[in-house]
DNA sequence: GTCTATATTCAGATAGAC
DNA sequence: GTCTATCTGAATATAGAC
């Protein structure tokens, strides 16, 4: 085999794309420099010019590798899944998966979050079109859930991946290791997502209500 | 009475404020240039130092302006109550105002995502402060709320808040007039938050499980 | 591969005319 | 109040030594 292991090219661009990551997760686009970069990557300014060709090429990377990781560790954990689950299940898996994969790649998350929409327009439609394809996932997940009678029937699909995701991805913004465990906060979730904010006594009233129709 | 109409003063502040909203939610903080909000708002750049010492005054008008303006679109929603009102109805109340200011002042909503974290300390300590005090009415409500046995007890009121704050202010990222009406979104958001993903059939399968213990 | 220059462009902010 | 003109620092990117 050719390449059986990294080369000193690869270690490095790596180390430069997580210092971008932190940085631009930091500063936003137009606030990250490259001798910011070079600083936390161990490197001078210049030096980074061998590994990308500009900013944007780095920035796109980091964009790219971002998505990437959250939709590799979610599809997996589908994956993993016994084959007779329900498509609840799936739900939870998926929900858990991508809470946890955002939490643990925060600075790819929140760096994607602060600089789209400031990337020059052909950075940003590559991306975006990578997120959509990513969020087909969810779509699919979603649609079959509700055709199968699990999930309710009167909510849009659409404002439902929005409203997970909009909820998941913010976490990053506040969540701080140590306080809650990850799972702990997963599983709230999960219980908000699916059961909502309603008590039981008041749901069980809900329900009557719906059945005596 | 001296000032009865807004000076000419206070028109071109508020001019400049809101060419700085649009600029800064489209490029962030670094990718703004006072260059470019002069243009936006019709004046040359040595002007704007006539209305903001700096660029870190205008981030912070900005700013402030934007909690501002949601603060007190919910805090009026929830007091033009009728006092007999649930909880549950006090905060759809809060979800369906908070959701339609983010949306109606788009521009200040998303220069605040954007731009908290990218600037300066002193500014962003001073921002979090205003953030955290409308943090606590939704506190209290959920506290209320949950005191009262309206909403279950089994989940911390600190990341629910986070859930649905994540959740609402995401939405300005997606939302286009047009598509949905924004009443139709806050009343799906709200049969979510409150009741869930789960249909009819499986949450009353859930009710009778744990009655049944 | 990484370094030390350095060119070129452009930013925030000020001064003083109108 | 708004303009034009300009100072000063800092950014991206390149060139060529090591």
């Amino acid at each position: 085999m050719p390449e059986e292991k990294q080369t000193k090219a690869d270690v490095s661009r790596e180390k430069v794309m997580a210092a971008g990551a932190r940085i631009f997760r930091e500063r936003g686009y137009a606030g990250t420099t490259m001798r910011l970069v070079a600083d936390e990557a161990g490197l001078k300014a210049g030096s980074l010019y061998y590994h990308f060709h500009s900013k944007d090429e780095l920035v796109a990377a980091v964009l790219e590798t971002g998505v990437r990781s959250v939709w590799t560790r979610v599809s997996h954990a589908i994956a993993a899944l016994p084959p007779s689950s329900s498509y609840v299940d799936r739900l939870q898996a998926a929900v858990h998966s991508h809470f946890s994969a955002v939490v643990d790649y925060e600075d790819y998350s929140l760096a994607s979050r602060r600089v789209f929409g400031q990337v020059p327009a052909d950075v940003r439609r590559r991306y975006a079109k990578q997120r959509n394809e990513y969020g087909q996932l969810w779509f699919e997940l979603l649609n079959a859930a509700r055709e199968a009678g699990e999930i309710r029937a009167d909510i849009d699909i659409k404002l439902t991946y929005w409203f997970i995701i909009g909820a998941l991805n913010s976490s990053a913004e506040w969540y701080h290791p140590g306080e809650n465990s990850l799972d702990d906060i997963a599983d709230q979730f999960l219980k908000l997502i699916i059961g909502g904010l309603e008590s039981a006594p008041i749901k069980a009233r809900m329900v009557a209500k719906r059945q005596a129709k």
